[in-house]
DNA sequence: TTGAAAGCGTTACCAT
DNA sequence: ATGGTAACGCTTTCAA
């Protein structure tokens, strides 16, 4: 049997209401006796119950987190970040995965909304529509996804995508290809539109649109094919996995990365780093879109607001092997050694 | 307010008590009372709050599992497989990472040991003697990880060893290189031990050991060096991050895989079938090790005694582009035309 | 500031 | 077979 707040309590010399107050900072109590209650507790290897003190209190210091798909890297580490620091804000998170499948989230909110505080809400392939029907069921933040209704934290995609272009023309590269990712996927979107925007910021050089592949390794073999046929000496991929299986048949049709084309992925997961050239990539800042997600939420189930309705983070640009200048050396326009 | 076992009962026309056994299957109800509580149930959209079911019932319905590093695909994929099965049987699972730190771990456990019905310990380099004050912490079974005190699931390393180098002799191979990992780790060790022992079965075989390697990316790096100076024409890579690591360091030094050096890896982690060549790799059956072990657990839990004190099951040979015949054909035995 | 008591949703026990 | 009651560990009125 466990420690419980009345041994404490009763090591303490007071009542099991007076150390639940001072063990959890609410109502007034004596900073003497909190303090007796506090070393008490320390003493005992008190821990408390979290289920039975969300029963009473109407308050369950839990969330929940939703995400598509834990073997995802990109979810697995939003998620380890947000756990370990809302453990740090006295709150445990929940995890469900939906698969990839739109309809199972609402219905597992459901399930879960009774039983915490707020959710966190982290597939972006919720259409607009249903957001009303999220929002009704408490508290929740949207985390890689924009809303018109529910607080988000979302990282600057235009900006990555700026980052790794500016990159790729400074190295010298004039014609760049974007292999695209799937056509009905928000995320794919949202990235079409920032590399649209970048587009009109270099107006000197050639950003090519190519593809629509499925956002899997088997779409950046098959995109491959279209972006040596592009012309374009550096490729932009949707993601990661896609830049991985670009990177598979590039080698296959004898192409040398980055002698003979650059890439630059996005998302930084773990096998970017493993791959052989190392792929260059927009590493997004995961750890820090979590905390201030969970942030704004535990701020909402508090039942105050956030500080701000959306919250905007830079990524950054990860520079390593599968990026270079391009074989041809360009015409420059300064001045120089003849 | 989500709604309660009294409101199901009051629909049924039964009492509280009644409804939770209707609803539990334990104790005896009228099969036609429990039919009409069922319905009631499901007509309101009732669901069990787990965690006031704990709060009185002795079992909590509730299993930890303990893993050393969830961003380590291996352990996520075990996790994911455990919870998901878990479901199934009616259980929720806790996850809790050590961060590799071995007295992490007991505290863990023990801060758990009392909200849980059982744990499913899953770090491997857990001492043999600290094994027993786990014990004490209530029911235990290991994953990938061999016990005389507890009951265990593991996969069957020394054939996963044979395997690969089975196939690699076949493939011509005669001389095999083994890049061992860390000294101080216990799977490494036991792999070592694996290799011992498939050396005696192939004795017209050179299998010579080399390295002694971190089992990260850069170990691999540094055992690249150690394998090309031992003349091997294959190498079997302590896992396949390490394999990861090796490749990158070949390609390096000019060596292509497979046409001049085959590699072979251990674990199939997600990053293997992404790679250039994709890794040829020893997987292990971490879906059907979770699923046993949770068998076993939750028999424990229910106060039996799992069907055996150990499982061992069969990894398989994923066999990809990182291995081919060696450049140098052997002379064959057979009779062939001259 | 503190304590007594009630109650959160559920199940175990003891009657009926 | 069923219902009443108590209890799990905690927090929150309410009164002192």
């Amino acid at each position: 049997m466990a420690i419980t707040i009345r041994d404490v309590a009763a090591r303490a010399a007071v009542s099991p209401a007076t150390a639940s107050r001072a063990l959890t900072g609410t109502g007034s109590v004596d900073p003497a006796t909190a303090a007796r209650v506090r070393d008490a507790a320390r003493e005992l290897g008190y821990e408390r119950n979290p289920w039975a003190s969300s029963l009473r209190g109407g308050t369950t210091r839990k969330l929940a987190m939703i995400v598509p798909d834990l073997m995802n890297p990109f979810f697995a580490e939003l998620v380890r970040s947000a756990q370990a620091y809302a453990h740090e804000l006295g709150y445990l998170v929940l995890v469900a995965e939906t698969d990839d499948d739109a309809g199972a989230e609402l219905e597992l909110l459901r399930s879960l909304s009774d039983r915490v505080d707020g959710s966190l809400i982290c597939t972006p392939q919720t259409a607009e529509s249903a957001q009303g029907r999220l929002v009704d069921e408490g508290p929740a933040v949207f985390l890689h996804r924009t809303s018109t209704l529910v607080p988000y934290v979302i990282s600057d995609v235009a900006l990555g995508v700026r980052l790794a272009v500016e990159n790729l023309v400074a190295l010298g590269h004039r014609r760049i290809a974007y292999l695209d990712g799937p056509a009905e996927s928000w995320s794919a979107g949202l990235r079409r539109a920032a590399v649209a925007r970048v587009r009109e910021e270099f107006s000197d050089v050639d950003i090519v649109t190519v593809g629509q592949v499925r956002a899997r390794f088997e779409g950046g073999v098959a995109g491959g094919d279209l972006v040596i046929a592009s012309g374009a000496t550096a490729v932009l991929a949707y993601n990661d996995v896609v830049a991985l299986g670009l990177l598979h048949r590039l080698a296959r049709r004898g192409l040398r990365v980055p002698d003979d084309i650059s890439i630059v992925g996005f998302d930084d997961v773990p096998a970017a780093a493993m791959a052989s050239p190392a792929l260059t990539t927009v590493a997004q800042p995961l750890a820090e879109s979590a905390r201030a997600g969970v942030d704004m939420l535990v701020a909402l189930a508090r039942g105050g607001q956030p500080a701000e309705r959306a919250v905007v983070l830079p990524p950054t640009l990860v520079v390593r092997e599968s990026t270079a200048p391009p074989a041809v050396v360009l015409p420059r326009t300064g001045t120089e050694p003849a």
